[in-house]
This record gives C-alpha cells, sequence and structure tokens, in this order.
DNA sequence: GCACTTTATGAAAACCATTACACCGCGATC
DNA sequence: GATCGCGGTGTAATGGTTTTCATAAAGTGC
C-alpha cells in the first residue's frame, strides 16, 4: 500500500508553511485567493488527505459514534442502524457498529473505546448503560430502549400507545379473549408494552386472564413456542397481540401447524412492521414504529450533545401507527 | 464528560518513566515483575486507558476494519455483518459499517477512511472496487460479490452450484417448465446465479424460455412485480427459482393474490435462507449460504494480509446447502 | 576481582496535524 | 508622519503514545 502524502510534503510543494496547509483546508476564508489555489493545487497533485489520528489527537474529537445493538441480525435494529448511518454521514461523523449480543462484558469492552478516545458518544439500543457510563459520563443516547436515568437522552416510541391501537383495533372488530406474547422479560420495553396492553384491556373492560399471557423474547422461534404453550393451556382466545413481527411470524406458524386459520380463527396483531410483514400470508396487521427516524433522531440528539457542552438531555417519544393488513378480522362468533 | 487520564499521570503514580509504562501494557515480559506489578496497580488506580488516536499516530495502524454494504436493512447482509463483526472482535479490531445504499458517491467517501488512515482495510460487499483501490492498493477482500481483479481476495459462495441444486430438486420432483426470477443486472453474482440456472437446465436437457426468465432485484417488491411479468406473459410454469427469498417471499404473494397455490400450482425454491424462510407459510424451499461464515472467512483473510506484508490474494468458495422445505412438490398431474 | 553479558529502565525522537502567538507590511486615521 | 488595525503568513508548542538507543545495575564465568 502506497503511503500517505503528509501535510509537510504538501507545504513543500505549495512553498508555504504547514500551517497555511491547515488553514486553507479548515478555513478557506482566512488565506489569501491565489495562496489558496497554489494549496489546492498542491493537494490535489499529491491526493493529500489528512491524517484521521494525528488531527483526532490534537482535537480530541475523533467523528465517529458508536452504536450498539443486541443483534443485528433483526431486521428492526436493521433499519435504525440505517437511519444512523444516515444521520451521521450527513454530518461527516461515522458509525462503528458493535453487535453485543446481549453480552454485557463485549457491551463493557466496546464501552471502553470512549475511554480510549477512539469514539466520541454511544448510541446504544440495548436496555441499560454500561458501568463505564457512571464513572465518566460520556455524551450517549438510549434507542428503543431506555432506562430510569434522567441524565440519558432517549429517543422510542410510544409503547403503550402503540399496543393500545392493536388492542384497540382488535375490540373493534370484536375480540374479548386477547392472548398476549410478550418481549424479553429483562428489556425496559417489554415491560412498556405488556402494561400498555394490560391496561388499555382494563379500560376496554376486557379481561386479562393469566392463561393467556405468555412469554417470548422477541424472535420468531420464541413466538411459535409461546403460542403452543397457549394452545395447550386450553384457555380459549379468538386473538393473539404480539410484541413484535418476527413473534406474530413464529405464532402464525404454530396456529397454522395445529389446523388453526389466521385471522378466521385467529387474529393476529404484530409490533414494528419490519420489511417482510406485508408479504407474510396473510400480510400481517401490525403497529408501525418510525425505525429509520428513531435512528436519524438518535443521532441528531447526539451530535447536538456533542457540539453544546451545556446540553440538557432530553426524550423523544416517538408515534405509532397501525397498519391493518390481512392478520385480523372479526372473530367467527 | 470526565478526561481520562493519560500515560505520563499513570508513569508518576508508579514511579517509573512512560516507557516503561508503555511496555508492561504492550510487552509485560520485558518488566520486572514488581514493577509490572506496580504499574498495573496504577493503570486499575487512575482507570487509565492508552489513547487509540495516538497510538495510532505513532504505529500507523488502527485496528479498525472498513465494511461497507450495499443495504443494510436486508437481513441476508446484517447475518454476514455478525460474522465479520465476531470475527474482528476475537482478533482486537473493531468494524466501521458504511451503508451505500448502492451509491457510489458514499461508496467513494467510505473508501477515503483509508486514505485518512481512520481504518486499516475495506471488506465490501459492493460489486466493485472505489477508484482509489487501484491509487493506492490498500488491503481488501470482497464479500459475496466479487470483481474481476485477481490482486483482490475474495470470498463468495458457489452461486452456480446453489442454483443447481435448487434445479435439480425441481427438476427430481419432475418440474419441467421452470422459471426465474433474477437478481438485479448490474450485480455479477445476479450473473453467476442466472448462468447457473441455464446451463443446469441445459443439462438436464430442460428448456430455457426466454419468456420465463424475469429480472428483480433482490427485493420482495422486486419479485412480486416479475411473478406477475411471467403470469401476465402467459407461457405456462410449474415453479420459480429465484434469486433469492425475498425475491421469493414477493413472488409467492403474487401468486396467492392470483388463486394459484404454493406449492401444488407452483413451486417456489429462494437462495440465501434468511432467518425468516422457515417461518413463512409454506416455509421456504431454499438454498442456504454460509452468511456467518462468509463475514467470518473474509475477515480472517483481511486480517492475514494487513498483518502479512507478503500475502497472496486468494479467493474462498464456500458451499451451499439445500434446504427443502414446504414450498416445492411436485407438479399437479 | 575483572571483563562481559544480560536485564531493566529512562531520555528523547517520531508520528502528523491544529492552533495560539508573533510578525510583517500596508493602507487608513488623526 | 507616527500610530493603529488588519489581513496574511510563519514559528513553535501541543496532543499521547511507541520505540530506538543509551545507560545503569546485576549476573556470569574465569
Amino acid at each position: 500500500m502506497k503511503r500517505p502524502s503528509t501535510i509537510k510534503q504538501v507545504a513543500e510543494r505549495a512553498n508555504v508553511s504547514i500551517a497555511t496547509i491547515s488553514r486553507a483546508l479548515q478555513n478557506p476564508s482566512v488565506v489569501a485567493p491565489e495562496t489558496r489555489d497554489r494549496v489546492m493545487a498542491a493537494v490535489a497533485e499529491l491526493n493529500y488527505v489528512p491524517n484521521v489520528q494525528a488531527r483526532s489527537l490534537r482535537t480530541s474529537r475523533s467523528r465517529v459514534i458508536l452504536a450498539l445493538v443486541p443483534d443485528i441480525t433483526n431486521p428492526f435494529f436493521g433499519e435504525i442502524i440505517r437511519g444512523i448511518e444516515r444521520g451521521a454521514f450527513e454530518t461527516g461523523y461515522s458509525v462503528l457498529l458493535g453487535d453485543t449480543q446481549h453480552d454485557e462484558a463485549r457491551e463493557a469492552s466496546y464501552a471502553s473505546m470512549i475511554a480510549s478516545g477512539q469514539v466520541d458518544g454511544l448510541l446504544t439500543m440495548m436496555p441499560h448503560v454500561p458501568e463505564l457510563y457512571y464513572r465518566q459520563r460520556f455524551p450517549i443516547v438510549t434507542v428503543c430502549e431506555y432506562v430510569a436515568d434522567s441524565s440519558i437522552s432517549r429517543v422510542r416510541t410510544d409503547n403503550p400507545a402503540g399496543i393500545a391501537l392493536a388492542v384497540r383495533h382488535l375490540a373493534e372488530l370484536g375480540h374479548r379473549q386477547i392472548a398476549y406474547i410478550g418481549g424479553r422479560p429483562d428489556q425496559p420495553i417489554s415491560d412498556e408494552r405488556e402494561q400498555g396492553f394490560r391496561s388499555t384491556m382494563r379500560q376496554l373492560g376486557l379481561p386479562v386472564s393469566p392463561a393467556l399471557m405468555a412469554v417470548g423474547n422477541f424472535t420468531a422461534e420464541s413466538g411459535a413456542r409461546a403460542a403452543k404453550e397457549l394452545l395447550d393451556g386450553g384457555a380459549p382466545f379468538t386473538a393473539i397481540c404480539c410484541a413484535s413481527d418476527e413473534t406474530a411470524v413464529g405464532a402464525m406458524q404454530t396456529l397454522r401447524n395445529h389446523g388453526l386459520k389466521v385471522p378466521n380463527d385467529v387474529s393476529i396483531v404484530g409490533f414494528d412492521d419490519i420489511p417482510l410483514s406485508q408479504y407474510l400470508d396473510p400480510p400481517l396487521t401490525t403497529v408501525r414504529q418510525p425505525t429509520d427516524r428513531l435512528g436519524f433522531e438518535a443521532v441528531s440528539i447526539l451530535l447536538e450533545q456533542l457540539r453544546n457542552p451545556k446540553f440538557e438531555p432530553r426524550m423523544l417519544v416517538l408515534p405509532t401507527e397501525m397498519m391493518v393488513r390481512g392478520s385480523t378480522a372479526p372473530p367467527r362468533n
């Protein structure tokens, strides 16, 4: 690999000092037009690109942010990442990706990149913040997930309202016996969604039977398993409300295997609106989260925090939207 | 944010020179055990983490690799990224993620991170290499996609063989009129798969009708559109072979909308084996790519190239595997 | 007890850019 | 005509680490 040229070489070539090169690139207006042209010419000839390490060392900012995901394989996170990447790119930042796989050791290891100066801030989709935060107080924004700490900015969807949309939709169709398959119990959003489910049911005067509350972990596999538990439990239900689309997909498979038709025998509602859900059979009725925007807004806030030393943490709650498709119908009386 | 401590502070604390600190951390065996202990204690007390920028500046290696994806939203790439991330993490590297969105300007902009020293090498899932490569010859590995340049290492799946599996499977079931929905025409793998399809058909003595060759772009939406074209074309077929699972999902939807049953009226085979495919209705018969491994092997090769100056580019072709599920059956009558 | 390794440590250069400060020359001001 | 201000530029310090080279101390062999 050819060794890149340095500011010194450019300076020699353009017959000016290195300070002028730096200025011509950072703050062109302060150098005389003709000098600037000469510098630019030299830069072009030598294919000069400033060394980022040197710059970062001097300015102590890396212009890199770290994004931590529990599972990059999940298309839902994929979309958020895209939003993050888009926002970062537009403002000249880049995104270091960490797939923690729900593992705290990995998370901690990534967090140390902040201490080492490799990244300027952290965007986490995990349900907690790294230990290190309490010692170093670095810039951080939680996305989707959140922790109960008002010093931390968060961007998230209105989960209770989202689930309420789903439950109301089912209730309007005439369902009364609605089962629920939750998310990973260790994630606060699972709680939020479950609480949203319970309280909406209550508001509508519908019964919340413990026998109809199943536990999942947001994966299709867990949805399939939970649905089986519901069926085996014997308590009757005409609809299932799921904490994620993938869970819904899994549940639908179990229902099929038991000879039950969706939506005729059982209606299903998902959550997230992953790209594939409209192509399922039947197309999945679901609650859409503004995924791309979630990521985008999160970077915006993080970048603002990086720029503004008097930044006040804030919370942004984005609305959900009901996507009514084919997996829901009135109950077979 | 608290300012991290520097090697100098640690040195004062441990009563040694900064050189000793550096050595104790980089190459512990060369410092006396008791000194080492003292250093380690000081490091722990001050929460010292070496500044990465300074180190990179000095050593001119960043221990970061850049991964370029055309579309991070695609679950197939998500799995590859996971493999990459895993391999990188194990060896102390981290992954900078670039979502190029098939855009060359973005790609070029990311490539400049190499020139700036921000990353040590490039792992690209794009069908071409950045311009810059021809000037700088940096370490690079192409994953999945490839370019016809023997100076570039590549890791990919055996696409023709994969498609051959699919076609043979259909032929064994008795299908003779098999349609094909291809990938984005500007990606070499689309070509490879299409050629694999054509030559296998020929080998089996089956006709390849131009009316049964449709063009897609790997998305579900394109699959739906292409399937419609096939149906509208009027040429009869009993099976469709798709260049990706998502395409297959889209095609299945179109078939349903036209009242056709999968697999009874039309069999469908996908390619990739994305996580959701086994949960579809019917579960999708598909050709599995070893996605995680693709990513993992790619990093291995890239890292080897980074270490070994006499590295010879090489190509690794990974095998595919047929996943027979419910979307294929013998043709009716 | 002497010459000679070996081992452990320190001093200082180097990596490459940014930037505070000083300087120079020149037109404007009183 | 001395002074001021200002645009344009250079000098040199600075950021934090790694690493070469020198040096000091301790160990070896005769």
